[in-house]
DNA sequence: CAGGTCGTTCGGCATGACCGAACGCAGATT
DNA sequence: AATCTGCGTTCGGTCATGCCGAACGACCTG
């Protein structure tokens, strides 16, 4: 029985969240790690408890308490003057830990390193989760200017060099069979968002050897992407290589392609002999 | 090696935690983000729920519950065979957002890489957290062999470069009675542990522009490190240098000092006009 | 085939996580 | 000046819920 008697019928119901996850797994903490994306999310100089009990659709005290503990323990921070909460130092603790875990990190570094002092452009290394990249690791080109690029969020598979690459090592049926689940949604003008120019642009992929990204993603950059395999023959991730399109003279696409293919193969090498599990995400 | 079954037969009481923080904190949220560090300080390939369980000194179903929430949300990851619980990607995307939002990471990158590429040095930028050095953005030298320097762990300040140059902007009373409070604790053979030592450091510190840490926090390893300024003319954090200490010729210290001094000048050229309260830590 | 461990599931109880209300305080707005 | 709205924080009370212990099948070891 609800004994709040003038919350006419709140659709909220905080308590019983009734979401598919439901038991053996602690409902405050689910809130808690939803908080810290509700701030990783948020602007950066932070997030008020006002704000975030909104977000979070509970009220002030409950989002207080939370917002205190994740402090308490390194995950959020509190400014100065007006207490709003950024994300803390502990996470950039864990998550250097984190990729530094993964053995592809450990492994591509140097390879990257090696193709950003050869092309002088930004360079990345994504896993093949369930057929889409993942970057977990990336050394940025050393100019001034520079495109923010997140890692350990999945990209689309078909506007991504690196997707585009994984993507190629699949059949034109078991492509049509994904594409039919996801669609193809469209980002710039360039966009390939119909199913034969995608296996078109595969097989031109499988030829040269390289994925090839033409503001296809983000207008203005351009970007080279070559697969790797690990010691089963599978596709384990991609190599790729991204700059702005008007500093790329278009006599040098092949060159890169080239760069980026051999650097894929070096991982590819380094790859023989480690078992799969530990490379793949699950 | 943990394996000692006999946990001393603590008379456990998990529930009242009884610290000192104690009200407006969820303690479960809090068990939940200790499993997180524990698991982070783990081996490699992760710890079972048992395993979890022990180190936590709860039951295995409340570790149970707390792993699968956290591997619900990407904290953790679990590994094929035998259910072992990782660090997740979760916290590879989170930590990289947390740690390009610290305007001081965007602003010291590039000159990082501009250093590294002129001295082949793995370098390091601190931020001045309540006087000590907590490294948050690094740039790994281009060799393959590299030791790994781990970021958002505070640093002990008299045996980092990047620790002196912070020390050395205070007077030697701030600086006794810092020591007065942490003491001088020994790394290696070299590790300067008296005061009037390291005071004389600090002073050969101020009288160079630069910090040498000479094999006194690990042996083998040399480091440089110059600290630089805010607007408000107070030591804001501290830019350092990494290298095998066989592989440095003598004479080029001066050189590397000098690189060090330009470089942490740089940003502080930079800092000009960016408010302190986003630049400090709190 | 015992004996040990593992991960997972379940019942039940008391605790603690949550909410609503209230307070002091700023900064606008009247 | 006075009012008002929003902020962060504190507190009382209560019902959900997080926790534990026990139990079960599976796996490995002796």
């Amino acid at each position: 029985m609800v004994s709040t008697g003038a919350a006419a019928g709140a659709p909220r119901q905080a308590g019983t969240t009734g979401d598919h996850e439901s038991r053996y797994t602690v409902a405050s903490v689910a809130r808690a790690l939803r908080l810290v994306d509700i701030v990783a999310g948020g602007p950066i100089d932070g997030l008020t408890v006002s704000e975030i009990a909104r977000s979070l659709g509970t009220s002030k005290s409950t989002a207080y308490a939370l917002a205190r503990t994740l402090a308490d323990q390194g995950y959020l921070r509190t400014t100065d003057p007006g207490p709003r909460y950024q994300l803390g130092l502990a996470l950039v603790r864990l998550g250097d830990v984190s990729a530094n875990r993964l053995p592809l990190g450990q492994l591509c570094r140097p390879v990257l390193h090696a193709l950003t002092a050869r092309t002088g452009l930004t360079t990345r290394a994504a896993v093949n989760d369930a057929l889409q990249p993942m970057f977990v690791e990336r050394v940025d080109a050393p100019g001034a200017i520079r495109f923010y690029t997140p890692l350990g969020v999945p990209e689309l598979a078909h506007v991504s060099s690196a997707g585009k690459a994984i993507l190629a090592e699949l059949t034109d049926e078991q492509v049509a069979e994904l594409i039919a689940g996801t669609g193809l949604t469209r980002r710039t003008p360039k966009t390939i968002t119909r199913l034969d120019e995608l296996l078109a642009d595969l097989a031109a992929t499988r030829r040269r050897g390289y994925a090839v990204d033409d503001e296809e993603d983000v207008e203005g950059v351009f970007c080279v992407g070559a697969a790797f395999y690990d010691h089963t023959g599978g596709c384990a991730g991609a190599i790729s290589a991204t700059g702005i399109k008007r500093d790329l003279p278009p006599r040098a696409v092949e060159d890169l392609g080239q760069a980026v293919r051999s650097a894929a193969a070096q991982v590819t090498e380094q790859l023989r002999g480690i078992p799969r599990r530990i490379i793949g995400l699950r």
